[in-house]
DNA sequence: TGTCGGAGGAC
DNA sequence: GTCCTCC
DNA sequence: GACA
C-alpha cells in the first residue's frame, strides 16, 4: 500500500506542479492521509466522495471532508515517536484519508520506480513532475505529517521543498488540522507570524516547530534529527527549550582549533608525503623512473589571490574562528538549490544573480585546444596522494559523494568523484572558491561547497550521517564481489543488516557465496613483492606447457604501485590467436594451476568462444590467503590496447576513451577503431574499422595523446 | 542542454 | 533489448 | 555536478 500512496502523493504534486501563480488555493481544503487497503470501505462512508482519479488503482479517495479541529493530543504523536511503523493503527482517530481531486498522470508507477537517471529525465520532459521517491529503506519522513508556511516571496522553492519532503516518505498537509507532526516555517517568519498564519493562541507542545533548514538537513543527514536545536530554531518560539539544549558551542571550539591546526599545517613547505603508487621503491629499485618524474615533486603552484592564504598569526586565526562561529554553517538549500537550476527557470533572481557575479569562464587561456582538457593529456603521477593537505575536504566530500551513491544519482556521483581526484593531487591546501575552481573538474558550485568546508569544517554533519546506520551496511555489502548498488540497497530495503544475516537469508549467487567467504581476503592488498612470487609461480607453471606465452602485470602493479588489490595477468604469445591462447591457458595452464593447488576457484569465465578474461582466486604455496587473480588472453596484435586497457588506471581509461570517441573512433581492450558508425540513436552499428591495435605508444599517438609511462597514469 | 567507457552475463 | 556488475 |  505504501506505493499506492505515494502515487496520489506523486498526483498531488502534480497538481501543486500546476498551479501557475503557486498561489494556493486554501479553499480547496485538503490532506493527504494513506487509506489502507482493508480499510477502503469502512473509512469511508462517512465522507462523501467525490472523485477519484483512479479509483481502481489508488488506494485513496478524493473527498470533501470537513475539518477536524486541532487538538491538544495529536493522535500521530505516535508516529513521531515510532515512526518506523507507519501503519495507522485502527484506534488511531484522524482516520478520513482525504486528498484533493487530481488530474490522471500517465505511467505513475513507471516514474515512481524509475532510476533515478530515467526518472531525471522523465523530469525534464515534463518539467518536474516526476517525484523520485526514494526506496523503502530511505523514507526517512515515513509518518511524519508536515505542515509548511511559506514566506510570501518564495513559493516556489517552497514547492520544491514539499517535493522533497514527501520524496523522503513525509505527508504533506495542505490545510491545518490534527495530526500534523512538524510545522515548517520558512525563514524570515517568526513564531508570532505562525500563530497568526494559523489562527491560534499557542502552538501545542507536541508539535515540532522549526524552519525550512530542518527537512534539508534531515534529508542530508538522512535522519530525523533532533528538531531542538539553535539551527532550527523559529524566531520568538520557546527560548526556555533551546536552552536546555547544548548549544553549538563545541562545534565553534573545535572549528577554531581546526583553524589552528591548518595555519600550522602551513608553516613548513609541502613535502613530497609518502605515496602508494609511484614510488620509487627505492629498496628493491625495481621500477624504473623517468627523470620527468622525478622533476614532478615540485608541487604544482596555484596562484593564489591575495586574501586566499591568510597569515599565520595567531591573531588573524583568532580572528577567522570568530567569523566562522558566526556563519551559518550553511549546507542549506543544497537539496533544492540545484534542483532550483532545473525546474525554475526564471525564480529566484537574487540567487541567481549573485551566482552570475561569479561566473566566469573556466578557461582563461584562449588556444587551448579541447582535448587539452582530458585528464589522459596530462602527467598524473599520484605525487602527494596521501596524507594531503586537503584531506579534511577530501573527506567530507568523500561523504557527499557516498550519499549520493546511496541515492543512485550515477552522474553526480562520478563528478564527486572526479573532484575528489583533483583535490586529492594537489600539494597545498585549497582554502578557497577560486582556487578550487581553477581546478579541473570543479565548478562553481564544487568549489563554493570546498570553501565552505574549509571554513566551516562541517562537523554537524557527522553527528547525525554517523548515525546512519544503512551508509556503513551498504559499503560492506557492496565491498562483496558480486554485490552492486542495486543488490545492496535491496537487502538493505529487505532489513539485512549483516553478512551472517544474509548468509542465512538471502538469496545468494555462488560468486557472491565465494565473495562473502573470502571477505576479508579479497579486501586484503596484496604486496607488491608477493605479487612477484605469483608472477614468478605462473610463468614457471605455464613455461613448462608453452614457454613462449608472456605474462605481464598489469593494473596498479604495472603503475608502480607499492600493494594492489589483486594481480592482473596480461597474456599473450608471438602470433598468437586468441584461439591458441584458449587452449593454451584455459584447457591446460589453468588446469594444472589447480592441480597445482595455487588456483582455488574460478569466478568469471567468458564461455564464449573467443572470451578471453578468466577471472579466479589463487593462493600462494604456503599461504592462506586467497587473492583475485585476473588472466586477460590477449592475441599479439592486440597487446598495445591491451596494455592501456589493463594499465589503467579507471579514470585514465575512461578519459582515453572519451576522447577517441570524441574523434569519432573508438578505443577499447583490443583496438583503437575508427569509421565507427553509429545508429541514430547512438546505438553501434558497425564496430568500425581497426586502427592499432598492436602498440601501445602508436596509440597515444594517434590520439594526439603525448606518451605516458604507467607511472603517469594515476589520474 | 546533452554527455559523461566499454564489455559481458543474466534475464 | 535492459539491468547489473565488473575491469 | 562539470563541461562543451
Ligand atoms: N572502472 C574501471 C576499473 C578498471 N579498469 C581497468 C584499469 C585497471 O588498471 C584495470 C585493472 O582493474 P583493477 O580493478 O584491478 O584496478 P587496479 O589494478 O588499477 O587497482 P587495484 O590495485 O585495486 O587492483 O582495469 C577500467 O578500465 N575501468
Ligand atoms: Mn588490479
Amino acid at each position: 500500500m505504501e506505493k499506492e500512496t505515494k502515487e496520489a502523493f506523486f498526483d498531488e504534486l502534480y497538481q501543486l506542479d500546476n498551479e501557475d501563480s503557486g498561489e494556493e488555493d486554501q479553499s480547496n481544503a485538503s490532506v493527504i492521509l494513506p487509506l489502507p487497503r482493508s480499510d477502503v470501505s469502512a473509512r469511508t462512508p462517512s465522507n462523501q466522495i467525490v472523485h477519484s482519479s483512479r479509483p481502481e488503482q489508488s488506494l485513496l479517495r478524493t473527498v470533501s471532508a470537513p475539518l477536524p479541529q486541532l487538538s491538544a493530543s495529536s493522535p500521530c504523536q505516535a508516529n513521531v515517536v515510532e515512526r518506523s511503523s507507519f501503519s495507522p493503527t485502527p484506534s488511531s482517530k484522524p482516520s478520513e484519508q482525504v486528498i484533493i481531486d487530481t488530474p490522471i498522470m500517465a505511467k505513475t508507477t513507471a516514474s515512481v520506480t524509475a532510476r533515478k537517471e530515467a526518472s531525471k529525465t522523465i523530469g525534464k520532459r515534463k518539467r518536474g513532475q516526476s517525484l523520485e521517491l526514494k526506496s523503502e529503506s530511505q523514507q526517512i519522513f515515513n509518518g511524519l505529517a508536515f505542515y509548511f508556511i511559506p514566506n510570501n516571496d518564495t513559493s516556489i522553492p517552497r514547492k520544491l521543498r514539499i517535493r522533497k519532503a514527501m520524496e523522503w516518505g513525509a505527508l504533506w498537509i495542505r490545510e491545518w488540522r490534527d495530526g500534523v507532526t512538524h510545522v515548517i516555517v520558512d525563514k524570515d517568519l517568526c513564531y508570532d507570524d505562525v500563530l497568526k498564519t494559523l489562527k491560534i493562541k499557542s502552538l501545542p507542545s507536541d508539535i515540532k516547530l522549526v524552519n525550512d533548514r530542518y527537512p534539508a538537513d534531515c534529508i542530508m543527514y538522512r535522519f530525523v534529527v533532533n528538531e531542538i536545536q539553535p539551527l532550527y530554531r523559529v524566531a520568538g518560539h520557546d527560548d526556555a527549550v533551546m536552552v536546555q539544549q547544548p548549544p553549538t558551542s563545541a562545534l565553534s571550539s573545535e572549528t577554531s582549533l581546526q583553524l589552528r591546526a591548518e595555519k600550522q599545517e602551513r608553516l613548513p613547505p609541502p613535502q613530497t608525503p609518502s605515496r602508494t603508487e609511484g614510488s620509487e621503491l627505492t629498496s628493491s629499485g625495481r621500477v624504473s623512473v623517468d627523470a620527468d618524474f622525478a622533476e614532478s615533486s615540485t608541487p604544482q603552484r596555484i596562484t593564489m589571490p591575495s586574501h586566499a592564504c591568510p597569515q599565520n598569526d595567531l591573531d588573524k586565526a583568532i580572528a577567522e574562528a570568530q567569523v566562522t562561529k558566526d556563519l551559518p554553517l550553511d549546507m542549506d538549500e543544497d537539496e533544492y538549490s540545484e534542483e532550483s537550476a532545473i525546474l525554475d527557470d526564471s525564480e529566484n533572481e537574487h540567487s541567481k544573480e549573485e551566482k552570475q557575479r561569479k561566473t566566469k569562464s573556466k578557461k582563461g587561456s584562449f588556444s587551448k585546444s579541447w582535448q587539452e582538457n582530458f585528464s589522459c593529456m596530462s602527467k598524473h603521477d599520484g605525487v602527494g596522494t596521501s596524507a594531503n593537505p586537503n584531506a579534511r575536504t577530501i573527506e567530507i566530500l568523500q561523504q557527499m559523494a557516498d550519499y549520493y551513491e546511496r541515492d543512485q544519482d550515477h552522474w553526480r556521483l562520478t563528478a564527486y568523484r572526479r573532484a575528489i581526484a583533483a583535490l586529492r593531487k594537489q600539494a597545498r591546501k585549497i582554502t578557497t572558491e577560486e582556487q578550487a575552481f581553477a581546478l579541473p573538474f570543479i565548478g562553481q558550485r564544487l568549489a563554493s561547497k570546498i570553501e565552505e568546508i574549509v571554513w566551516t569544517n562541517k562537523l554537524r554533519r557527522l553527528d547525525n550521517t554517523s548515525l546512519d546506520p544503512n551508509a556503513e551496511v551498504l559499503q560492506l555489502f557492496m565491498g562483496i564481489y558480486g554485490v552492486g548498488l542495486k543488490q545492496a540497497t535491496k537487502w538493505i530495503d529487505q532489513g539485512h543488516k549483516s553478512i551472517p544475516e544474509l548468509l542465512e537469508k538471502a538469496h545468494l549467487s555462488k560468486n557472491q557465496k565465494i565473495g562473502i567467504a573470502h571477505y576479508e581476503d579479497f579486501k586484503t592488498r596484496i604486496p607488491r613483492a608477493e605479487a612477484d612470487r605469483h608472477d614468478q609461480y605462473v610463468r614457471e607453471t605455464c613455461s613448462k606447457i608453452d614457454n613462449t606465452v608472456q605474462f605481464t602485470i598489469g593494473g596498479s602493479y604495472r603503475r608502480g604501485a607499492a600493494d594492489s588489490g589483486d594481480v592482473d595477468f596480461i597474456v599473450t604469445k608471438p602470433d598468437a590467436t586468441i584461439k591458441n591462447l584458449r587452449t593454451i591457458i584455459l584447457d591446460r595452464v589453468i588446469p594444472k594451476l589447480f592441480d597445482k593447488g595455487y588456483l582455488k576457484i574460478g569466478l568469471a569465465t567468458t564461455d564464449k568462444v573467443d572470451g578471453s578474461k578468466w577471472h579466479g582466486a589463487a593462493a600462494l604455496p604456503g599461504t592462506t590467503i586467497w587473492r583475485r587473480i585476473d588472466f586477460l588472453l590477449v592475441p599479439w596484435d592486440e597487446i598495445g590496447a591491451a596494455l592501456i586497457y589493463f594499465t589503467g588506471n579507471d579514470i585514465f581509461n575512461r578519459s582515453i576513451r572519451l576522447l577517441a570517441s570524441k574523434k569519432g573512433m573508438r578505443l577499447n581492450q583490443r583496438g583503437l577503431w575508427k569509421d565507427v558508425v553509429r545508429g541514430c540513436n547512438r546505438e553501434r552499428i558497425t564496430q568500425g574499422t581497426l586502427v592499432e591495435g598492436k602498440d601501445e605508444k602508436k596509440i597515444f599517438e594517434l590520439l594526439g595523446v603525448p606518451w605516458r609511462p604507467p607511472q603517469h597514469r594515476m589520474c
